[in-house]
DNA sequence: AATGAATGAGCTTTCATTCAT
DNA sequence: AATGAATGAAAGCTCATTCAT
């Protein structure tokens, strides 16, 4: 996982430091093209003058569109996971990692608002890939959410159906207050925030109270 | 809102019976074009062969494909609140409303998943259709949460939050175990339900006892 | 074989007056290009702007470029053929035919270089064309040589094998007098002719004498 | 004509031992790619990637991708030739010298069926090159018949149009009993080749026996 | 001598849309 | 009201060739 990555051509070849920067530039300006326009709209044209680079460069590097696309989402997985992660590790309680891995995934939403964008666009281009990244979040959530109630912290219930309802409440409430609401700078707002955590603590059952820390 | 409808053509001009005949003709085949393929794999070509009309037919009664395309996700929206209100209306509290429209709208996704997937894709297609459907559904939900409330049947708390946090749940829950979930039939399962259902009670802090069942 | 012929679009279905002469003016400008510049070097748009229809039009009628090439050579085919057929059906004895076949071969590869080298072409873009080529003419020779062998009129061999050995000596003798040589007006020379069929005749053990008839 | 062979690169500099056996690896990798693919499916990738050099070593040996064709064209020429010369050579009488020519041609054809094709795809590639071929051949057989001539062995005749006849009848042989029947092995039947032989041998006005085989 | 990244023209094909009939 | 031929821009992609290292 944390071995040392090594980038290669479409063709599989090794690349030189040259090459690695020009690949770096195309993900680079495909994250940019793709979500501004949407996969579809965007177009290899778009991406190559994005990145200042001619058409046939890009099949240097990458064997097609959607292979460009499938590499970038996975990246944005590993980015909002990562964020969620390092921000609910800091957690004394499970109520509290709860609250700062949602306030995680709201200020990574709010941050790259069209990242997020690309992620829900895998649902058409690539299914696999959105599966993959809400698996591999709940797999997060049900790890957390069974320690809890091992501890007495929430109530017994299914972990896999609490973890989804969860992930659904962020996903909603985010596209709602970040994702629609242009409104600067983009967060989700404090009484929101504040509100859709009371509605969650009360589903979970969570005994003690919690308090403090930055909403998103 | 139940005034009739006059049907037009793409210039405005009212129809004949002819006329109409071949605009629902269109409609179905979009509809069908559409949720197997997706809006962009979808063409005027592939829709006007399944309403076995000319490509110039389709430019009588519609200005482009995105006109059809936002003309056919207003109509689904419209079944879904239709299928939704309809259930809840039955529910003798909100308790129960609150299952039964859930209910409904696993059901409607259920028997019509690829209808789902083309609300979704409105997402990029149509940005607005997609808030309006999410916003229309939440209106419905705001209203009743707010009897509710009044009646004291639930915890006072900004209904907003809690209608956008109901449907992230149920958007989540369905995309998990009606759409990714191949088996058939295809359902949420019983106890999945009942256990997203229990977490809902809890966040909405629901007095009274509920009864009743028909999940999904 | 001689039914009707009902042209059709490239997805079969019927064409109009304007549609056939669209489809015409493609096959004669295909026949152009691909004369002077060969199967690969020529391309669809150069086609279509021979045939001064935009690039789009092109797939109305023919579905690639492999398939208008197909078509080309089969109508090609029938054409010499039936020149050859023509001709030597005007002999009164196989000897004569024989020349008069050869004449009318080589008169059709003079009027005609560009296409015969389409037909050349053949071997490689589809041999299968090319086969049959060949192999109708070969037909051909073949029952009027058993026919000559049943009168006695020349030995009694394998016909295929004499078929195919003719149409050798036609073939290379047409390539080194027609196609290379680019002397106007394109044509066997009187001489070469008749070396050419004085050597078939011997050949063949051509029994009676052959006297007139023009070459080339 | 056998002096000691001088390589060059591109360029007109002689060639080190190391550039010696890049540039033959280059040449065979191209004799392999044109003969699986013709020439214009060849790519210089393919040739390279064969070869396992790089692209750009290929331009430091040949100008062109048309330049290593020609190249190829012309040893498959000497190839062809040496090997029916030196048959050729051991015959007593022309006749057998003739019939050791073509069987020695039918052995080339059917050992290497992929280079033949290589040869006659010449044609549209580089015209020149493929009319050296033919030119060469026949001169060869030219001065075969004019010595058998002189001798009385054959009629008197052009021997210009004797010799492309006879590559005529070679050729369309060739082609329809080994390049287009599978069969294995790959041979120009006994019987065919008697038959052909023959024919022939009447067409030449042979006078003197013949004796020996091995046909093809 | 060798590399391999970069180029850009060109290819085949699709498609939303227009328009004469 | 309906047709279907025609358009032309744009798409994804390939490839011979050049050049800095």
């Amino acid at each position: 996982m944390t071995a040392v990555e090594t980038f290669t051509s479409a063709r599989g070849t090794p690349l030189s430091k040259r090459g690695e920067r020009t690949r770096r530039r195309l993900l680079d300006a495909a994250e940019k093209v793709f979500s501004e326009l949407g996969y579809y709209e965007a177009s290899i044209v778009k991406i190559t003058e994005a990145a200042a680079v001619s058409q046939g460069t890009f099949y240097i590097y990458f064997e097609s569109k959607q292979q460009i696309f499938d590499e970038l989402v996975a990246d944005l997985n590993r980015r909002v996971r990562h964020a969620m992660h390092e921000a609910s590790a800091q957690g004394a309680s499970r109520a509290e990692s709860e609250r700062l891995g949602f306030a995680a995934f709201f200020r990574f939403t709010a941050e790259h608002p069209a990242l997020y964008r690309i992620i829900r666009q895998a649902e058409f281009v690539s299914p696999a890939a959105l599966h993959d990244h809400y698996a591999k979040i709940a797999e997060g959530y049900i790890a957390g959410l069974r320690q809890a109630m091992a501890a007495g912290d929430i109530v017994t219930a299914d972990p896999e159906v609490l973890a989804w309802a969860l992930m659904g409440v962020g996903e909603l409430i985010g596209m709602r207050w970040i994702l629609w609401d242009g409104a600067e700078p983009r967060q989700v707002p404090e009484e929101v925030f504040e509100e859709m955590y009371a509605f969650i603590t009360r589903g979970l059952g969570t005994s003690g109270g919690i308090r403090d820390s930055s909403s998103g």
